[in-house]
RNA sequence: UGUCUCGUGGUGUAAUGGUAGCACAGAUGGUUUUGGUCCAUCUAGUCAGGGUUCGAAUCCUUGCGAGACAACCA
């Protein structure tokens, strides 16, 4: 059962202008958001930091959210993406309003506008090539020129629009353009581009167009008729904002005043370092089999995240320790991966897990010996109770809790050192074994019969305790784990070298033979756990009875570790 | 040599004319049957100059630095 969240309050700058909009009583005092994402690939942390954004807002304010998918270009977009994002929506754990919506329902709405703008002589059909358009188009400190298309009637304009609409040109051969002012110093005032030929199918009107309108001509008016109060994007689409309100203007000029009159705040987008966020470069992962796939646990796409073992808490955590405001950023991984710890450590089962097992053999335990130890399931939270673990004369430890010649401040096991076997026994190494390259087979130790878990004895105070798996109940399992995909902070900030250069060759070891104990047989995908001492791991999607695989999600801190280095 | 935006500890983010705070990271100590958790303490900041003001991170100004904008992408 989760408990209700309470919202934080919010002290971002975009809920200071929400408040003085609903201060001035605009909008009828009604607050809408959306979350307006293109179908042309998988969500990632960058949208979660959005969608907790605007869903938040909503959920603050007692409002809404839609959804709605920025679907006019059918040469990118697919369905698998449609159905992505919504399942990972709702697994963050939000609901928008009604059903799903798409800009490609406002397409006739859309045409009617621009056929509005046209004989407002707002709007006219232009023959230049891309090359043509982008040399007129002048720079930004250069103003462009107009095309010798500009001034045609208006009857010729609607003429060849509706030829445009009917299918009689190739793809390319004319475009729409509003008519603004070749000299802006905004690039987007010249005369951008509404509509543009494109005979593809589309996902969700097939044939029916085989014209398309451009983001800028789509996004404001969708806000418009969804009666959005707040549309919220990140920094790129500031300098788009003069054109969202010009489109507006267009459109409502001659009508009478709307209740609501959306309007465009930006905020500065979420950059995680030691990865990628792009879209296009996180397809290229895919797609060259970099990853297994968009939801490769090394992905920062929120289907990889899942998969890895994150949980929709420690990502909306995130969204919220990472602030919304204004100012580029770049947010270190150590925040996701303490958000994740945060949450885990208060929910996950301890477990027990020997990722590199050693054999270690208590000479006077007796040989048949099953002794069926009570261990507590979570510290963090006695509701959930304890479990039993069978121990016995042969028991497994990690390869790392062992050292021949100990430093001082090593607190585990060495010859005639003293550990306790978490809720086992105190034992006192009394010899090893090595084979000829020098590796440690058999830790041999000898066990007190009174330091039992919970027995008086038991409290003697010793300086390590270690995790362990019976050998003979121990079950194999496959381990994955996982470290950054990238090794420099920054991969795709250098301008003469590609990303994938600064590919992490190590950010997937896979460990077999991993021993674990008998209760993991029953995990399901997905579950997680801490495996004892050495940190959180979840099920993965393909983890089976007949085949146990475990996703490293994120090591426990160590401060050993750092002693070490 | 355009227009717009942004500069607060290492990283984020508050304070919007009135004691620069919080979180992460880092350091030290305590507790601990996880070298985890938890607790305590500490380190560390207003880009620079000038101005307005009793008082400036906040307002004005100049400079410096960073980012965005020239796709028939969104």
């Amino acid at each position: 059962m989760s408990k209700p969240e309470t919202p934080e309050i919010k002290n971002n700058f975009i809920y200071q202008e929400i408040d003085k909009d609903l201060a001035e009583g605009k909008n009828g005092g009604k607050i809408l958001t959306r979350f307006p994402p293109e179908p042309n690939g998988y969500l990632h942390i960058g949208h979660a930091k959005s969608i907790c954004l605007n869903f938040g807002i909503a959920k603050n304010y007692k409002a809404a959210c839609n959804l709605r998918f920025d679907d006019t270009n059918p040469v990118k977009e697919d369905v698998e993406y449609v159905d992505s994002i919504q399942e990972d929506i709702k697994w963050l754990g939000f609901a928008w309003e009604g059903e799903p919506k798409y800009a490609s329902d406002y397409f006739d709405q859309l045409y009617d506008w621009a056929v509005k703008l046209i004989k407002k002589g707002k709007a006219y059909v232009c023959e230049l090539t891309p090359e043509e358009i982008a040399a007129q188009k002048g720079t930004p400190t250069v103003p462009g020129t107009e095309s010798p298309y500009r001034n045609r009637s208006v009857d010729e304009n609607l003429d060849l629009f509706e030829r445009m609409k009917k299918g009689e040109f190739k793809d390319g051969e004319k475009i729409l353009r509003a008519k603004i002012d070749m000299a802006s110093p905004n690039m987007h005032m010249r005369d951008p581009i509404m509509y543009r030929i494109i005979h593809k199918p589309h996902h969700r009107t097939g044939d029916k167009w085989c014209i398309y309108p451009m983001y800028d001509y789509t996004h404001g008016q969708s806000d418009f008729i969804e009666a959005i109060t707040h549309s919220i994007c990140t920094l790129e689409f500031e300098v788009h904002r003069p054109l969202y309100n010009w489109f507006l203007d267009q459109i409502l000029e001659g009508e009478s005043a709307p209740e609501v009159r959306p309007r465009q705040i930006e905020f500065a987008r979420l950059n995680l370092n030691y990865t990628v966020m792009s879209k296009r470069k996180l397809l290229e992962l895919v797609q060259k089999g970099i990853v297994a796939g968009w939801d490769d646990p090394r992905m920062p796409t929120i289907s990889g995240l899942r998969r890895r073992g994150y949980t929709p808490a420690s990502i909306r955590m995130f969204a919220d320790k990472v602030g919304v405001a204004r100012r580029e950023n770049v947010i270190d991984m150590g925040l996701l991966e303490y958000c994740i710890r945060e949450d885990l450590n208060k929910r996950a089962m301890r477990v027990n897990a020997v990722l590199n097992p050693v054999k270690l053999i208590i000479t006077n335990y007796p040989e048949d010996q099953v002794e069926m130890m009570e261990t507590i399931n979570n510290p963090e939270d006695v509701s959930m109770g304890a479990r039993e673990i069978p121990f016995c004369k042969e028991l497994y430890i990690e390869r790392d809790d062992f050292m021949e010649d100990p430093p001082k401040k090593y607190f585990r096991l060495g010859p005639g050192r003293e550990v306790r076997l978490k809720s086992g026994y105190i034992v006192k190494c009394e010899d090893f074994k090595k084979d000829a390259d020098g590796n440690i087979t058999e830790i041999y130790c000898t066990y007190d019969p009174e330091t039992k878990s919970g027995m008086p004895q038991s409290n003697r105070k010793v300086k390590g305790t270690l995790h362990w798996v019976s050998a003979r109940h121990a079950i194999d399992a496959e381990v994955r784990l996982y470290d950054r995909l990238f090794m420099d902070e920054e991969p795709d900030g250098h301008k003469e070298k590609d990303f994938k250069e600064f590919l992490n060759p190590d950010s997937l070891r896979i460990l077999s033979g991993c021993k674990v104990e008998p209760f993991l047989k029953e995990s399901k995908p997905l579950d997680g756990f801490q495996f004892q001492r050495l940190g959180y791991f979840c099920a993965d999607k393909e983890s089976a009875q007949e085949k146990l695989i475990f996703n490293k999600t994120v090591g426990l801190r160590d401060s050993w570790a750092k002693v070490n280095k």
